[in-house]
DNA sequence: GCAATTATCCTAATGTTATTAGGAAAAAAT
DNA sequence: ATTTTTTCCTAATAACATTAGGATAATTGC
């Protein structure tokens, strides 16, 4: 156990000090000299740790997103219908992204750009994570708080798209503001979209 | 004439090298060397023409972007009604998207690693493309096409959020079919959101 | 037309970084 | 206490981006 925790725990050591520097500098910017120095290592020891810098940006995000993923199932649990289920979605993963502003500028700028990233285990995983939003909305077709007439692909494909961009534009402000402002507003205008065209009565549910 | 014109056609030519590479094979594995190779030049001769490898990165979308702010006025000159001009909008940009493959993976993959994207004109223009969404939902919302409550910002966040991931994903999946599939749904689901609710009758007009 | 100037290009450095070799020091196992 | 394994380090090595310095070709001014 302690040979394992010295070792899990300078490679936990090398993650953070990799998670900071290409949060705050970008990873081109970033050398390995930087991450080795400011986790107190030479170089060449880094590579017993980790492949190399590629390794070191996809294994990020992979931790984070797996995380994520085990989470979900948990928060949504016990949450009766399709709109609830989607606000607290929305509210929780944004929340995380507040709570994990390295991660989540290292998966929104720089993991896209990377040639394998669809090859890798984090892709699989946030595609996870998404098609999760499919089963919600056919929940609401079902039950009728949702359109018949809607295509939960493209529906996930609004909110996804709408999120993402929320959060990277966020990024790109550096993160000065919340992510959390006008939240309310955004969510009806979404739900909008996907509620059956209503015809009277009933409006005052929220 | 003579003189001007073989000098930018190298520019040219370096341009739709490096272009032609960096969406082949990302811009980390593409070297100066590949890029003057396949301009047919040397690397050092390249260095007269752009400053280094980022400047190349940065000058190709700078081209294309400000290429679309100049269309983008006529296309939408003489059409009416707020809804009309979203339409125009997203079908005329999902269109050059399509024809112009490269300069759109290299925007959207790409640009926004790049450390000093914000401080580029590309950025500024950008934002300029995106903003005029913004008077085309204050017109909708003074002639009642829209909803009075609508916080023309956000529907703009949405509106680009929903095109952006449509393109991404489109990128990811190697352009292997066309934007235009279900973009009718789409389209039809984002403008509900930004409709008036409506009480009755009417609904015949798609 | 011809010397001078300028534009365009090249070969060969230089410098920065990622990655590896080869082995020392420390820790663990026998 | 010796062997084995783990962890780490000081140099290489190698891949690139970028520059130096100058050759060649084109243009200009006379």
């Amino acid at each position: 156990m302690a040979k394992n925790n010295s070792k899990e725990h300078t490679r936990v050591r090398i993650l953070n000090s990799a998670k900071k520097l290409f949060s705050e500098q970008g990873y081109q910017k970033t050398t390995i000299v930087d991450i080795s120095r400011q986790a107190g290592l030479s170089e060449a020891a880094l590579y017993e740790y980790f492949q190399g810098k590629e390794d070191l940006l996809l294994t990020i995000p992979d931790l984070w997103v797996s995380e994520l993923l085990k989470d979900l199932d948990e928060q949504l649990f016990g949450i009766q219908g399709a709109v609830n289920k989607l606000r607290k979605y929305l509210w929780w993963y944004l929340r995380r992204v507040e709570q994990a502003r390295l991660d989540a500028k290292i998966v929104y700028l720089f993991l896209k750009t990377n040639a394998n990233f669809l090859n890798t285990e984090v892709y699989a995983n946030v595609k996870k994570f998404y098609s999760y939003l499919i089963d919600i909305f056919e929940e609401g077709q079902k039950n009728g708080e949702m359109r018949s007439d809607l295509d939960p692909r493209i529906a996930r494909d609004i909110f996804v798209g709408t999120m993402d961009h929320m959060i990277t534009r966020w990024l790109l402000k550096d993160m000065s503001y919340s992510l959390f402002d006008n939240l309310d507003h955004t969510f009806n205008l979404l739900i909008a979209a996907y509620k059956p065209e209503q015809s009277n009565s009933a409006d005052y549910m929220n």
